[in-house]
DNA sequence: CAGTTATCGGGAACGATTCTCAACTGTCAA
DNA sequence: TTGACAGTTGAGAATCGTTCCCGATAACTG
């Protein structure tokens, strides 16, 4: 392979959620408003752990996290205030692997997801090259892109490939 | 875009079963035993209808067909062989949507997917840059990639767009 | 502050899948 | 061929993630 590499893409930005709390909510509040909907304590509750995990948490986590801020959340309300939000667009549903799905806030900048196979870490990425040829191949076959899911499943190189494997 | 495309990957070929079922059937069994299963008539039943299939059924699909071919075919067996089939790497499990798992045998030619969010059809394409580029973006992390999932889903693109879209 | 109505919590219901276990049947050695 | 043993099976219960139902609650509006 090259060693001249296209410049590699930033990782995706931290959540853009306010450090001052009553900022923060402020800013919640207004995108429930925004979106036609009442401004609940468990809607503040649930919005507000999707926009600071640095994680993609499933429906129980995002409920574990969301009762310490606000303990009446239930869990009917977590899954419907999730597929509400993901219906918004606020957020976006992953399905890595067989279990329950994933939740994380919607990008500003759209990104893709490196699955560490060994520790389960989801490394995020951005390929403007690998976006365009998609594009051009639907294109190939008369399709322009809605969506795209891509997920790569990899294992970390070793550093060291000479250590004996095994005992 | 520019007009000149690298050459299209030709379409994924079709199931590489035998039409003669002495045949077909002789292979199956080999793959199973080769595999270390015993070889039973559920499990040629089940593997005959992924092998022979031309689109991607889900775990009641392949019960459906398979009973055809043997009644005997249990639900728990169905889910049971599909399992272990794709452990043993003859089969693809899928997850397009938020609906049952869909299954294909495993293509002699890797392929990705491209689903009409209309109709539902699925596309199958092959991008050898696209492939290339995965694995050099995972490399840039420090990864090999194991596997990946790639599923592009797009909308035909109108031949005559100046057609009036609504009365 | 009261009325309207979206939203809520709890629990039942649901679809997909896995598990349990006794009965069955490939396989392999005699 | 025949046993015997281990792998496999069918039926149904159990589990998991998720959605639905419904009476109670609480946001918005005037």
């Amino acid at each position: 392979m090259t060693d001249r590499d296209p410049p590699l893409t930033p990782p995706p930005a931290a959540p853009p959620l306010p450090d001052h709390p009553a900022a923060a909510r402020a800013q919640i509040d207004e995108m429930l408003r925004g979106a036609g909907l009442r401004v609940t304590r468990q809607r503040q509750a649930i919005a507000e752990v999707l926009l600071r995990a640095a994680d993609h948490p499933d429906a129980e986590a995002v409920l574990d996290r969301a009762r310490r801020i606000d303990p009446s959340v239930s869990q009917a309300t977590t899954y419907r205030t999730l597929a509400t939000l993901t219906d918004k667009g606020f957020l976006r549903q992953h399905r890595f692997d067989a279990g329950p799905a994933r939740f994380e806030a919607e990008p500003a900048a759209h990104h893709d997801h490196l699955i560490d196979v060994d520790s389960g870490e989801v490394i995020e990425f951005v390929s403007a090259e690998i976006e365009a040829l998609q594009a051009r191949v639907a294109a190939r076959y008369g399709y322009r892109i809605v969506d795209h899911h891509l997920v790569l499943f990899g294992r970390r190189i070793e550093p060291a490939p000479d250590a004996a494997p095994d005992a």
